[in-house]
DNA sequence: TAAAATGTTTAGATTTGTCTAACTTTTATT
DNA sequence: AATAAAAGTTAGACAAATCTAAACATTTTA
């Protein structure tokens, strides 16, 4: 199956969105992509001519098996991209989802078989995102909640959902990374912000908005 | 300037055929691209609106001096792509041209300076052809010619003009790589083919084709 | 449950890059 | 110089990806 640009980001947002529970929808997609939806219903036509995704008019989208293979592959690709540039280029966290979305389309079996082993076949990218192996398998997910749904006090953070740089450099100006451990303070339930402490810094209050892209484990 | 990949495409063969001396024609940059001189045409179109050419009906086409410093930034990029898959993925010669050719339009000034120095700043790709700097300037190059040219005995091999794949797995067969150094034990008048000599190896005779394609210097 | 609001699709355009077929210009040959 | 051949251009078409504006369908809300 041979797909275009165009079609490669399509199918990795709507596997994107269908990961994060219900229907995908045509606006909701659009949004995604920052398109409009008619955009999104020309597409979809072509992607059902194609069977990568099951749609009738009105009735959302969702992905074949195929179209969930191929999204696969092509987050592969995005991440090991990212682990380069982050682990051999020396690009930071929030630098490295616009390159890699670029270097994701770059299509090469081989390729990403040789960066992969380059690489020491990670399995996690710098955001905490598993890395499908080369059948487009998905390893199994150490048990992770967001930090505003965590009932413990003690946590280690383990990814991140949110991939813009604005989280990404609001997380290094506070001193959150993959591992990092820290202690909920307090839960303020007037606008469920958090107070949080990271070793022996000064405690902090984070917002909602920020604490469920924090993805943590129970230490 | 914001290029397409089909205008960065463009300019890159216009740079490498007016190398080549001579003007270049609409039928030979369609021959070069693989496409049709009416698309030729149309394309010097665009690429005289943007000032990268200038290009008169009929007149043929020439890299304005912008053209020509975005020529060799993309060169850059190709070769230093190339530089990368051969010495850190162990791709070999005649595979990386193709892969450099879809690498090569990810733009980004940063990734490329941290790549060049993640190899090091190399200044020549794995067919021996010299990489521009992040100017887009190009070293001084050692004074080579083509094998079929050379007139002395002992002569090293600096590069290799066609990088196709034919041509160079029939070099990686005959044990001709960068750096080998040979001695032309006879010319032939008839069909123009010689004889060479590896090392202590026995003697074989190449084409006045591929001969063209071998650039030596004298040892 | 009817009207309003929201969400989705269609129709028709636009841009980019390409093509074939017909035509024009330039160059080579008699 | 006239003609033939080769090279180059134009006209008109098409596919991909997008858009705006208008129409249509579904969902919400009063
Ligand atoms: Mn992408
Ligand atoms: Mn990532
Ligand atoms: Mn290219
Ligand atoms: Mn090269």
């Amino acid at each position: 199956m041979n797909l275009t640009v165009a079609e490669e980001n399509y199918i990795k947002s709507i596997y994107k969105l269908e990961e994060g529970a219900e229907a995908v929808t045509t606006t909701g997609l659009a949004y995604e992509l920052d398109t409009k939806p008619a955009s999104v219903t020309d597409m979809a036509k072509k992607l059902k001519e194609k069977k990568l995704i099951d749609y009738e008019k009105y009735q959302g989208i969702n992905l074949t098996a195929e179209g969930k293979k191929a999204a696969l592959h092509i987050i592969r690709r995005h991440r090991l991209w990212e682990c380069f540039l982050v682990d051999k280029l020396a690009f930071s966290w929030e630098e490295v989802h616009e390159l890699a979305e670029e270097l994701e389309h770059v299509r090469s079996e081989k390729l990403i078989i040789r960066l992969s082993d380059f690489l020491g076949n990670p399995t996690i990218d710098p955001h905490g995102d598993p890395i499908p192996d080369a059948q487009g398998k998905l390893g199994k997910q150490r048990a992770q909640i967001s930090l505003d749904q965590a009932r413990t006090k003690r946590l280690e953070v383990t990814a991140v959902s949110d991939k813009s740089a604005a989280l990404l450099e609001f997380l290094n100006a506070k001193g959150i990374r993959l591992g990092t451990q820290l202690e909920v303070i307090e839960r303020y339930e007037f606008d469920n912000s958090i107070e949080i402490k990271i070793r022996n810094q000064p405690a902090f209050t984070i917002s909602e908005q920020v604490s469920k892209n924090i993805m943590v484990r129970p230490l």
